[in-house]
DNA sequence: ATTGACAGGCTAACGTTGTTAGCCTACGGT
DNA sequence: ACCGTAGGCTAACAACGTTAGCCTGTCAAT
């Protein structure tokens, strides 16, 4: 057992870093049914209990794919809003496209409570910085904004808008308040 | 097998009244975990494999409770706005009143697809005229208003805002949009 | 009155899941 | 030369959803 002390990022082993590659393969191709403990096993040529020498239980094994997301995210975020004449648009699109892009993975990181203290440090905030910059620092509009993607997105993924909804101009609809209010 | 004409509501049976029940019961109480078949059949006092005489699978089973969930819902919202002085605040609020009082249901309602052709008729229609009209018929951004809301709660049943977050700025920061845009 | 269908319970069992216990082996440091 | 540890393994458990097959009571039709 490594000493590794609360609050500090762990800094994944080599092994680790294969288990989550195996299980970040499985949950795209296959959605949460196919991530399983022997699954991944499988796709290392080991057996299940195997991993129990690597990763504490599932839910850490999930940790795992999670984190690389949101590091995967920030990073679109960033690229995306670099220099974009309009980088909320620019944003909002830049999240869409991830989300349905690894629909299965956007669920594993945002559709449950997350264990931040399992997080490495920062990444969290890394992802939710080029939101805070595109709406001017103000945290209470950041937050609503996020709300909308997040709900624009999820219920886009999970089929609830009628077949015929116009999307694009939903999130025009939405949008217009946040932008109209960055230029007053 | 009662001979159910494809697309219409296919009238619950006492037994299946009970099963929704226990069935609802057990959620609200422990969660998604404690929705077993298992569970439910005991709190009925049967065995787990005779609630397949009654219910095709277990999907069906929580399609039951989540039909109820929706009527509940609707009744909510259309209490909540008939007669508000800001129908859009009192909607908004019924609505993350709801989700907060039942958040595991909240979850197996909106965390994924939606079964559309179990579920009776018109349900889903009827839980979405208030916020239609709320929002003075316009679907794009009835859309956008319900992304926005199902984001809001849902990130908050979720515990994924910061604690020291503001959450009714953030709801009020959302809105605000809205409102003006009705206004106009 | 007898029959027979069927509704609705039961037990036994299967396959899959996450997980634990306990064993074995190879390697690296004292 | 030792020995601890990292990291595999097999066997097994409990819980899950689900199926097969049986049995009994009720009720309608002959």
């Amino acid at each position: 057992m490594a000493e590794t002390p609360a609050g500090t990022s762990p800094a994944l082993t080599e092994r680790q870093r294969q288990i989550a590659a195996a299980a970040r393969a499985l949950l795209d191709a296959e959605g949460p049914e196919g991530l399983t403990m022997r699954r991944v096993a499988d796709a290392l040529g080991i057996k299940a209990p195997s991993l129990y020498k690597h990763v504490p239980d599932k839910t850490a094994l999930e940790l795992l794919v999670v984190a690389e997301g949101f590091v995967e995210v920030a990073e679109a975020l960033e690229a995306a809003t670099v220099s974009a004449p309009d980088p909320l648009a620019a944003l909002a699109k830049a999240y869409r496209d991830y989300a349905i892009a690894h629909p299965h993975l956007y669920r594993l990181m945002n559709y449950q409570p997350l264990r931040r203290d399992l997080l490495p440090d920062g990444v969290e905030e890394r992802a939710a910085m080029p939101l805070l910059k595109a709406v001017g620092h103000d945290g209470d509009r950041a937050r609503a904004l996020w709300a909308f993607a997040h709900g624009m997105v999820s219920l886009e993924i999970d089929g609830r808008f009628p077949p015929d909804a116009d999307l694009p101009a939903a999130w025009a609809a939405g949008l217009r308040t946040f932008v109209q209010e960055l230029r007053s």
